[in-house]
DNA sequence: ACATTTTATGCAAGCGTATGCAAACATGAC
DNA sequence: GTCATGTTTGCATACGCTTGCATAAAATGT
């Protein structure tokens, strides 16, 4: 019906409805003062132009943008899409668009961060990825609040949403030895992961207690299902240092681990070894897998990272707080089961 | 250091350089005229007031926004994350930022696309959503491209990209019949589903061809690994009607009815009956599963969706055009093996 | 009816950048 | 030293919107 090249503008709008610039504004701004009658006016003449507010510009005249910054680093966790989506819902519904970006090394990331900047953000949320102290004092400077998702950020001035990784590991621990295993294998993708260094560090606090008990073996770079596979041959080759428990910092390496138990080595889980794995992925819980793992409470989470992403965008005098979140230890069938506590008979 | 509150401006840095608000502005334009001098002097300016482009302000002013939204609604989709990754790093390659929006219902992915056009996006990708054909008449006047990944769009006057659903139906049915398959029972989550719906015409029409071929059922509404568990044994319960071979719109299901099949079934896969699976998730290929399934180019048609989206960008008055791409069916353990054919011996 | 408060509108000055145009400058040929 | 040519720069305006301020209109009170 009509081949307008230009995009209709307030200024058209109000030249139809015979109204001024400022009050079509006016029409499109929650809340302003204007009459019901000339709301009216105003909105028969926007559709009949279909003229939509342009938001560049009003961003640029309120000097904010209701865009948030998401920089995504670890695409191959297995919660990635859950993650995005939750994040990306959760801000929706507070009115905010977001960019992603990702970013693999840490140069990109500072890159990322400082693009955002650019676009104005009003705020940023980082995931699996630890920014550099300069663009976080550019952030500081240019107000604009950060939150880390999945690392702590405190000595970055920097709020932060991660799981208290130290008390899992000591869970996990503990609990292996109520069932009577004593001869730990670690088996982790990214040596420096924040998270695997800490239980790390927590299991060895734990068999450091435990006279008879001792990491035997630990390796890093495994990653993956085919390379849990091939990992366990090499471990069980080791005939003077067979582990009896093995934790994993990933399912899919767990169930790769499995397989090779159940296929050719005629390793009997849970009597011989047992497995944990992390992040209770759906095939971890699937009947032929029933995998012991550790449940990470991915959407609480998110809640409280854009919450306190939110919180700080709309008061910047907030200090940054570091939050850390529980996980849950699933005990299925890749461990003993739990003897009966004497707790139980209370 | 400063604690300057407002941000610097191209106005400060030409103060503090001693050249006009124009020459800062052109410093920063790849490809603007200006000596290597002066450009110098403002970079150095530039870093002593931390100052960086304002893109939001750019923006308005060039009318264009190096922003692609992109609609994504199926995060259920095995891929979603790899699709995501791979549609924002390839997008970022062309210099665009991308803003994703999530959708559920039609309505929503209406609505996100016109918030879209509000945030001046330079083009839209949707991903498994078909918007009305109001909203792309919107995008057509606002000469906004749109490119549709994983249906097709030509009835909307928009690119699109997506597999040629038909042609792997196809083979997969005669594939099946190769193999002494003759019952076949069709499993779907989404009924609505293009894919779906093509997918099984194609195998009515070569099983229509073949006197003793036939579907034998048809469900939809099966979505996952613990629905598909459950299925099989409704669909084995009902004996004078029991299939031979089952064509599963996802792999994650195909794998629950393999383990119902394996667990209290006694069912013997590939010899009482086929089942292939959709997708290729990594689980289908793993030793203890082992399943035949239809492997989909993503990564080739997320570069073509992105190609043809800044194609359509750059030169608005090009053609919306349709792509398809070949699926490939993989076979493996949980159909039989496919008879030496004697072409094989030419 | 008038004075007073409240509400609705218009005016105009930003927000930070890009860019056409003209003026200023540099470069080299003669 | 002059002129023609080409390169840099500044001026001024535009981009589409918000918002403080002032004014006009309507609503309220007496």
């Amino acid at each position: 019906m009509m081949t307008n090249r230009k995009r209709a503008n307030s200024l058209d709008v109000a030249a139809l409805a015979g109204v001024s610039q400022a009050t079509v504004s006016r029409a499109f701004t929650p809340g302003a003062s204007i009459s019901a009658k000339t709301k009216q006016k105003i909105e028969a003449a926007a559709t009949k132009l279909d003229y939509q507010p342009n938001i560049i510009a009003r961003s640029l005249s309120k000097r904010q943008s209701k865009l948030i910054g998401l920089l995504f680093t670890n695409w191959a966790h297995p919660k990635a899409a859950d993650l995005l989506k939750k994040i990306t819902e959760a801000l929706t519904d507070y009115g905010y668009k977001i960019i992603v970006q990702s970013a693999t090394s840490n140069h990109q990331t500072d890159d990322a961060l400082r693009d955002f900047l650019q676009y104005q953000v009003d705020g940023v949320m980082v995931f699996s990825a630890t920014p550099s102290s300069e663009v976080t004092t550019e952030y500081a400077r240019a107000r604009t609040p950060i939150v880390l998702l999945n690392r702590t950020g405190l000595a970055l001035n920097t709020s932060s949403v991660s799981i208290d990784a130290t008390a899992i590991g000591r869970h996990i621990a503990t609990s292996l030895l109520d069932q009577s295993y004593r001869r730990f294998a670690l088996i982790s993708a990214d040596p420096e992961s924040q998270i695997v260094i800490k239980i790390s560090k927590a299991v060895a606090s734990i068999t450091a207690e435990h006279p008879d008990a001792e990491i035997i073996c630990q390796r890093s770079g495994v990653d993956g299902y085919e390379a849990g596979f091939r990992e366990i041959s090499r471990i069980w080759g080791n005939q003077e240092a067979r582990p009896d428990a093995i934790i994993c910092s990933a399912d899919n390496t767990a169930l790769g681990i499995l397989a090779g138990c159940k296929q050719h080595l005629n390793i009997n889980v849970p009597d011989d070894l047992a497995v944990i794995g992390l992040g209770d992925i759906p095939p971890s819980g699937w009947k032929d897998h029933n995998l012991t793992t550790v449940k990470i409470p991915h959407d609480e989470m998110v809640s409280k990272a854009v919450e306190s992403l939110i919180a700080g965008i709309e008061d910047p005098s907030l200090e940054p707080l570091a939050f850390e979140f529980q996980a849950q230890l699933i005990l299925r069938g890749t461990t003993r089961p739990v003897p009966v506590s004497t707790e139980s008979l209370l």
